[in-house]
DNA sequence: CCACGACGTTACTGGTCAGTAACATAGTGT
DNA sequence: ACACTATGTTACTGACCAGTAACGTCGTGG
């Protein structure tokens, strides 16, 4: 028995390699710097088989980018559910992922940010991609900090959505001070827009939602 | 008289042209999208005289980088001289130049952020000049707010900062709602830190210097 | 008038890259 | 055994690009 032994048996379809590979490559790399052959080595595949399954370069960086964008979505999505009903704690939650994010050593910034400067031509169907994430984001804040009681939902989000923009940029280019203290400033900035019944009991729940939201965020995702 | 007209008589000399050249096609297009051919052929010149004046394109990256940063520096030196030994009026300034950059139709984010996305390589002598040109830009602002008696005027420069650096990175890939408002949110930050007893003053103040700052920052600067 | 230096022109090298063609191989279902 | 499909392999094209060589031109200063 077993004389047609599959070969690292449970190594997953070409197609997810290729985009895993190009995910790394491109985000540690940058996009224009990374070779499709390269890509494909790093897939443990060939230039063809690569061909097959992505038309082009072009295409491969729109699934790329729509994998990102689909993989920011879910995480988004799952740290609602996870404290359903209690905006608070999915704030609290989404400000710790951003401090993980930015407390990651590996960390070299927004990979849709770092899409967008690379690729400037404003027909690249990478743009709409990017462009629609990053609204979707932006909504995505306002609308939590609405639910949230919060004053001016829209002014808090567009705040708190630069200086994270902000802080992944220059995490790339400078001393990594001020990013580093974005947390900090989230943090004072969303006490001083909570509503204001709220605020001890917020303070009192953070100390729970700190352990419980801290120790299941192991995704590697690379998004806002 | 005059057999020996100059052709164009007063255009600069090569190694300028090659600059501003280099200059506008590295902020629109990127830096790795375009070739050395491409610059000489906008400076009106050729491949040679490039290379005879800047060895390498790594060394031309160089020379545009710090150029962009010298610009900076005297712009924010301008900022200063104008206003000399008032601190809120140089604020204000700022600020106007802030929302100028961010309004322009052609703004396409930070010169030299761009550059930290493009050249990945962390020992890229191009990396040292953009890091060193943020950090001061950083500390320049600290110092303007402790001079104006902001409390806490690195944590107040740090947010400004990155709100900044945000909105110039976000204009590039979002719908650039945020990034416009962003000259609402420092003018409503600025306010809360500043020191209590010259508010009304500061609003006073403002009025006048709006119209002199507005009409004399003709310069096409792209930096922060 | 001459020599020198700055600039221009052409053509080339070697390398990389996106994309394709042609053929070989292996698994799978019938 | 057969056919079909997915994958691997090799080799190629054409384009682009950074950088160089060799030679020609022109203006200036002595």
């Amino acid at each position: 028995m077993g004389q047609t032994i599959k070969t690292a048996a449970v190594q997953p379809p070409p197609r997810e390699r290729i985009l895993a590979a190009a995910r790394d490559l491109f985000y540690r790399h940058g996009i224009r710097a990374v070779g499709v052959d390269a890509i494909a080595e790093a897939a443990a595949t060939n230039k063809m088989t690569l061909y097959r399954h992505f038309g082009s370069k072009d295409e491969l960086i729109s699934a790329y980018l729509q994998e990102l964008a689909k993989e920011g979505d879910d995480l988004w999505q799952r740290l609602r559910d996870t404290y359903p009903d209690d905006p608070h704690a999915q704030i609290e939650a989404w400000v710790q992922h951003v401090e993980q994010v930015l407390t990651d050593c590996s960390e070299r910034g927004c990979a849709m940010a770092n899409a967008a400067v690379e690729m400037r031509e404003i027909d690249h169907p990478a743009r709409q991609i990017i462009d629609d994430y990053k609204t979707r984001k932006r909504d995505q804040l306002v609308r939590l900090f609405s639910e949230a009681g919060y004053g001016e939902p829209e002014q808090v989000a567009d705040e708190v959505f630069l200086l994270f923009e902000g802080a992944r940029i220059s995490i790339q280019c400078c001393s990594k001070g001020p990013a580093l203290r974005v947390v900090r400033m989230l943090r004072s900035l969303l006490a001083d827009h909570a509503p204001k019944v709220e605020v001890e009991a917020l303070a009192a729940k953070n100390a729970v939602s700190e352990r419980e939201a801290g120790t299941k965020s192991s995704a590697k995702s690379k998004e806002t």
